[in-house]
RNA sequence: GGGUGCUUAGCUCAGUUGGUUAGAGCGUCGCAUUUACACUGCGAAGGUCAUAGGUUCGAAUCCUAUAGCACCCACCA
């Protein structure tokens, strides 16, 4: 026996090692493990391709463990098993991430010509990407590393395109002049899923707007004001619907006129609502309703936040105030003019109401009129809800679909445009001469102070796409003369993400199911068509809007096919007192400083036991060190097992049991075993892997170890050769059994102890019959 | 404002279609032992299953209401 079996387990010199052999072996790849005999199920996970903008965090390492149990189990259950790795360019996630270490060394984006700070970017997520993997092979990701694809792939940059240009023609996705959710610090439109709303207790002011009071409470918005609104059925208004009344918004005088619309509840404030179109969802879609009555959005504050007047006020002391001021500080001197025109009738300082924020800044967003792309969303949602309800995608637990429906019945068209350089670019091409018309054409060189939305400026409303598609022509096709210039804006991360299932597995536009059919008959199947529908996602529930509706979406979209069969979803790994981990508490853990310390197999059964899907997860280290001192138990065990057989084969093992009797007590044990086995594969089966794993858990400490084993012990000593062969052969098996069971698991340990076994056959665990 | 969960031992959680005495891990307490393993063994204490009703021969489990907690969604200025 070896002599590393007299000293406890340590997984630091065994772990490196053991995933060595297993690349070495080549079963990741689906195509190099020879299951059973015929022909072998596919079974296909494709991994959430992590952000490659950081190291991997708790939440990675429980994602990695459970995917890695099934593919594990399912390819000792004899299925040709693809688990797909990837990495994900995070568009706007990393933008920020990347951001912070800028300002850190005193640079700013906005400074930074786009090549450039595209390529920084780029070699930035490239090292990540590197630390990436060998963190996920740390934690014993048993997956394809041959097939591993990035997000910005050419071959994934190209689809995406193609898709978008598909679902362009199709009329799924429209250019349109909207409000969008701006963040002044990240300086880019968000989708409603980016934004975070939060209560805050601001003061609600009643202005006399002429002979009506209206009560806001953004007053800085009053220079933007259209109409004044009320409820149809107001009576106290019933004479004023329809007439013009004059404003004092203190830099000036407007006239307004007061219209009525069924949105204003009669009950708040007075009644009465200003409409500024230009900076409030609401008014936006009260004035799409009267745009024949009113006028359009004026926009009084810009870009960064800041008033600005000039389109709409002449000069003035006034004016003077309050240019460029932002917005709260604009709101303060505002009230202070009114006040002196008495214009203020009363202020509610306890005003409780919701704000939005931007979900990484947590900065006040401000609705700004701009031109974007937009996906229409409904009929996309629809089959997939159909797809849900039919059963073709099952969830775990089972009550995300409720909230899965809920979402796609009430959703609302996707902003898919962000004003920023990481990401992948849309295939829109605009006419350089319309541009220079306007007087806006792009400068190459940025000047101080003046950022990318600079950049973005010439693409104002009335700027339209001449050309969509991957391969423009060298001239306009409109004028035929002059130059084309790209979109600069690039989708959101999620447009890309949302088709990757089908684009990791290389779907080919072409293959249309009569035209597949004579290519399998003839050659090799493709990822695609082996493995597509995939039969597990498993993310996140947090995601499950971001991602994986919108996987059902665009999937169900391209390939008319669910992109997988089962979405499992994990719930959060919080600290042992359930706080959410985060760098301001200080309470995050390193999953590879866990490794470290006690090995990735501890780690993993501290992340699954008692981990039930859905449900976040109290992390602690003691249960760590708990399941470190299980994995010495098993080392010990085995230990006993290897000192107390012969070096020999479990066929000759078994040669000599026909004839020597297993004596009933031994029946006893193997049909117990059987038993568990049977159980644990059904609760496998059923994803039910905190149960699974707890049931061999307790089955080999408790019973092989402290009773088999104990029990043994007299056997082994005593004068009786067939009792000790009886006793001999009942260790051995049911070790060998248990390692089978404990390695989706426990993979290096029991992959550490396979190699010693005498009754070895294959030349992995890993590729062992269940 | 709408929705989804949760409430079971000191802590973290299981508990499948309602069926004897409600389970596990960690923790606590007692005892043992140089043993394959102290990263150990044996044993013990500890729960009126949030509360109040109801259905049932029988409820932690099904129904109704209440309370507390958590989260998600939402264009009342």
């Amino acid at each position: 026996m070896d002599e590393k079996f007299n000293k406890p387990y340590d997984p630091s010199e065994t772990e490196e090692k053991i995933y060595k052999k297993w690349e070495k072996s080549g079963y990741f790849a689906p195509e190099a493990h020879q299951p059973m005999a015929g022909n072998p199920k596919p079974f296909c996970i494709i991994m959430p391709p992590p952000n490659a903008n950081g190291s991997l965090h708790l939440g990675h390492a429980l994602m990695t463990t459970l995917e890695d149990i099934m593919i594990r189990y399912k390819r000792m259950r004899g299925f040709k098993t693809l688990w797909l790795p990837g990495a994900d360019h995070a568009g706007f996630e990393t933008q920020v991430v990347y951001e912070k270490k800028l300002e850190k060394e005193g640079r700013s984006r906005f400074q930074i010509p786009r090549e450039k700070l595209w390529q920084e970017i780029w070699d930035f997520t490239q090292a990540n990407k590197v630390v990436m993997e060998e963190q996920l092979k740390r934690l014993g990701a048993s997956c394809d590393w041959s097939r591993k694809k990035f997000t910005l792939d050419k071959d994934i940059i190209e689809k995406t395109q193609d898709t978008f240009i598909q679902m362009h023609k199709e009329g799924l996705i429209y250019r349109g002049n909207r409000l969008v959710n701006w963040c002044v610090k990240h300086q880019t439109g968000l989708s409603e899923l980016e934004t975070k709303h939060e209560e805050r207790t601001d003061a609600l002011y009643y202005i006399k707007y002429g002979p009506i009071t209206v009560a806001t409470v953004r007053p800085e918005t009053i220079f933007g004001d259209t109409a004044v609104a009320v409820n149809p059925k107001d009576k106290r208004y019933k004479d004023l619907i329809g007439k013009e009344i004059e404003v004092d918004v203190a830099v000036g005088k407007i006239n307004l006129k007061v219209i009525a619309d069924k949105v204003v509840d009669i009950e708040f404030g007075t009644g009465a609502v200003k409409v500024t179109p230009a900076h409030d969802q609401t008014d936006f879609e009260i004035w799409q309703r009267h745009k024949e009555e009113i006028e359009g959005p004026k926009e009084v504050i810009n870009h960064l936040g800041r008033i600005d007047l000039k389109n709409y006020f002449p000069k003035n002391e006034v004016y003077e105030k309050l240019q460029g001021l932002k917005v709260l500080e604009a709101r303060k001197v505002i009230v202070e003019e009114l006040q002196k025109k008495g214009l203020i009738e009363k202020i509610d300082n306890d005003y409780k109401h919701d704000v939005s924020l931007c979900y990484k800044c947590s900065n006040i967003l401000e609705p700004r009129l701009m031109s974007q792309w937009f996906v229409k969303m409904e009929p996309l949602a629809k089959p997939a809800i159909k797809a849900v309800e039919k059963g073709d995608i099952k969830f775990i637990p089972t009550r995300f679909k409720k909230v899965y429906f809920h979402w796609l019945k009430n959703i609302r068209d996707w902003n898919i445009s962000r004003q920023i350089v990481w990401g992948i670019p849309i295939p829109a091409w605009f006419c350089l001469d319309e541009i220079a018309k306007k007087g806006l054409l792009p400068q190459k060189e940025i000047e101080p102070d003046q950022s990318l939305t600079h950049w973005r400026k010439w693409l104002d409303f009335s700027t339209k796409p001449v050309f969509i598609g991957r391969n423009p022509p060298k001239k306009c096709p409109g004028c035929g003369k002059n130059d084309l210039i790209q979109d600069p804006d690039v989708f959101d991360t999620w447009f890309s993400s949302g088709q990757w299932p089908f684009l990791t597995l290389g779907f080919e536009e072409s293959e249309s199911p009569s035209k597949s059919k004579i290519k399998s008959q003839k050659s090799k199947l493709s990822d695609y068509e082996q493995f597509y529908p995939t039969d597990v996602m498993e993310t996140g529930w947090d995601i499950l809007f971001f991602w994986v509706a919108r996987m059902v979406m665009l999937g169900l979209y391209k390939t008319k096919k669910v992109p997988f069969k089962h979405v499992y979803l994990h719930g959060l790994v919080r600290d042992k007192d359930k706080q959410k981990m985060s760098k301001s508490k200080g309470n995050v853990i390193d999953p590879l400083g866990i490794v470290n310390e006690y090995g990735a197999d501890a780690l993993r059964m501290a992340l699954i036991i008692g981990n039930t899907p859905g449900n976040d997860l109290a992390f602690s280290e003691e249960k760590v060190r708990g399941y470190r001192n299980f994995a010495n138990k098993i080392w010990q065990a085995s230990r006993f097992v290897l000192m107390n057989t012969p070096r020999t084969n479990l066929h000759e093992f078994n040669h000599k049991l026909t004839r020597i009797k297993l004596s009933a007590y031994d029946k006893k044990r193997l049909k117990e075993f059987e038993s568990l086995k049977k159980s644990v594969t059904k609760e496998m089966d059923s994803f039910k892997f905190y149960i699974a794993g707890e049931k061999i858990y307790h089955y080999f400490w408790h019973t092989f170890a402290d009773k088999i084993i104990e029990e043994s012990k007299e056997r082994l000593n005593g004068e009786d050769a067939k009792e000790k062969q009886s006793a001999q052969f009942i260790l051995l098996e049911i070790l060998t059994g248990s390692l089978k069971l404990l390695h989706p698991f426990m993979p290096f340990i029991t992959e550490e102890i396979y190699q010693y076994l005498p009754g070895k056959i294959k030349k992995t665990l890993m590729v062992e019959n269940w």
